[in-house]
RNA sequence: GGCCCGGUGGUCAAGCGGUUAAGACACCGCCCUUUCACGGCGGUAACACGGGUUCGAUUCCCGUCCGGGUCACCA
């Protein structure tokens, strides 16, 4: 059997986009669950819409969801080069021949007459139609006369008039069309440079690309590539075509994911906290789903129980809900010291002081979310923000102003008198002072985490919170909340 | 508008002629608890509609409606 070779081939237009981020682990995840080849190239036949430093996102991103690749630009290959830019000659080879072959013609029409063929028919209400193939039977003298004179041209293939062509798609199963819906696509664009449709099936084909996965955007132009195939006669390739990811308007309509809903890049996500592992796995499940109702996934795993015929082919509406509650989970899943070197810059931004940082970390693991909201949870730590005192009052922990202001009276008198600054000595403190009162826990808990924090919400109670300030910082604001009562 | 594709709770989704129509997220409630959270338990909520086929349709066929995609010298 043919080994499975999949390729991404995205193009260095931007930031990955996080609809091509699921592309590339389908075809990931398909060769390798098959024991096959997984290939990137660069496609850069617009040489318009090239961004500097946009081929290093791309190695960059897949490098950190540890997407490898067995062959690429950077790192060659058998059949290389990898950089449709490098390949150039090629593809011009290739349209020759089709040229010679009377299976595609110089087309020498301006865009300005293409444009005039687009307004018209628009104006006569007719459906668009493409191209009216003024060129497809110019009189060779003519083409001869033309070519001479440098005058410019394209290469547009020859397509069937009548007839219909179909395939066969691996998700979305048998699609036909009729060739009178297709126009003479063109190959060779007048700057030399082959057109995506061309490139993409010459170089499929060359890097023997067994599985052709992409976007459902692309199922409507699929038998343009087929009948590029038929061209040549080569063996086609399986078509999988993967549901769109698709986000939700403000009007509530959906479309498909863009900059419009917000953060969809690969880097934007990272860059509000969430861990390119859940994000990974996240993607993964958006128009796939195991066989069993499991849901964390690492990628070996995702590997394993991957199988093209589980991708399902409705749209997907991309959720900053379910997205969350992986981040989380996957937050909650590592190692303390992981995740405090993740969380350090996020501490330092807001606190300048020395803290016991794996304190810190251990109460706040359980209840981060996204990396990013950490600074504004702990802030606190660095200094009491202003609050009103009325959050001193609590009713399930049967506080008010009058038993707080009586509870921080004691507790800066007992917690003063500690020698030991554990939590095992804080916790009998506070616990004895309670019992002492005769009030329950919270009703001491209460006012003392509200003077200590600041806040009616904090990561950690107030014997965690209290071992991290330290006695001195501790006892200086429950002072504060003091005076803040009387 | 033409063509292509899709349509199970708010979202992701299982299901592939006979099920009390799974599960997850979100939401709500209860419990635990020194707050929020975490955890545990429970709950609300879905087969777009109309025709067939069939003993029986969420599952198969047709139509309608709705949604999306695509119609470039962009990929």
């Amino acid at each position: 059997m043919l080994k499975v070779r999949t390729r991404y081939a995205p193009s260095p237009t931007g930031f990955m986009h996080i609809g091509n981020l699921r592309t590339a682990l389908y075809e990931y995840l398909i060769a390798k669950s098959n024991n096959g080849d997984f290939i990137l190239r660069i496609e850069d036949t617009d040489r318009e819409r090239i961004v500097l430093g946009a081929v290093d996102v791309i190695y960059k991103t897949l490098k950190t969801v540890g997407l490898k690749y067995d062959e690429g630009p950077d790192i060659g290959g058998e059949y290389g080069p990898y950089v449709q830019s490098e390949r150039k000659i090629l593809y011009n080879q290739m349209a020759e021949q089709l040229v010679k072959e009377g299976k595609a013609y110089y087309c020498f029409c301006t865009k300005e007459r293409l444009e005039k063929l687009h307004s018209k028919k628009n104006e006569m209400g007719e459906t668009f139609g493409g191209y009216d193939r003024h060129c497809r039977n110019l009189p060779p003298e003519e083409v001869k006369k033309l070519l001479t004179a440098k005058t410019p041209y394209v290469i547009r293939q020859k397509v069937p008039t009548e007839g219909f062509t179909m395939f066969e798609d691996a998700v979305y199963g048998t699609i036909t069309v009729k060739n009178s819906e297709i126009e003479d696509q063109i190959l060779i664009k007048t700057d030399g440079y082959p057109t995506y449709n061309f490139a993409n099936v010459v170089d499929d084909n060359a890097m023997q690309i067994t599985h052709v996965v992409r976007g459902s955007e692309y199922l409507s132009s699929t038998p343009k590539y087929n009948l590029l195939y038929e061209a040549f006669g080569w063996k086609k390739p399986t078509y999988v075509h993967l549901p769109l990811i698709v986000g939700k308007n403000l009007d509530g309509t959906v479309s498909k994911l863009s900059k419009r809903h917000g953060a969809t890049g690969f880097e934007d996500l990272v860059h509000l906290g969430y861990l390119p592992k859940a994000i990974i796995n996240y993607i993964a499940l958006l128009g796939w789903s195991p066989k069993d109702n499991k849901e964390i996934f690492s990628l070996e795993e995702l590997v394993k129980a991957f199988s093209i015929d589980r991708i399902c082919k409705s749209p997907a509406v991309f959720d900053y809900d379910k997205l969350n509650w992986f981040n989380s989970e996957y937050i909650k899943a590592l190692p303390i010291k992981d995740f405090v070197e993740l969380a350090m810059p996020y501490f330092k931004s807001v606190i300048k002081k020395t803290l016991n940082w794996n304190k810190l970390a251990e109460i706040l693991q359980k209840r981060v979310v996204t990396l990013n909201q950490i600074p504004e949870m702990v802030a606190f730590f660095s200094q009491v923000p202003d609050y009103d005192k009325e959050i001193f009052i609590n009713k399930k922990s049967k506080t008010t102003l009058e038993s707080s202001k009586l509870v921080l009276d004691v507790a800066i008198n007992d917690l003063s008198k500690l020698i030991e600054w554990s939590y095992n000595s804080i916790h009998d403190c506070l616990i004895s002072l309670a019992e002492k009162m005769r009030f329950k826990n919270g009703t001491v808990m209460w006012p003392v985490r509200i003077a200590i924090s600041g806040k009616s919400v904090t990561p950690g109670g107030a014997i965690e919170i209290l071992e991290i300030l330290g006695k001195a910082e501790s006892l200086r604001r429950i002072k504060l909340g003091l005076e803040k009562l009387s």
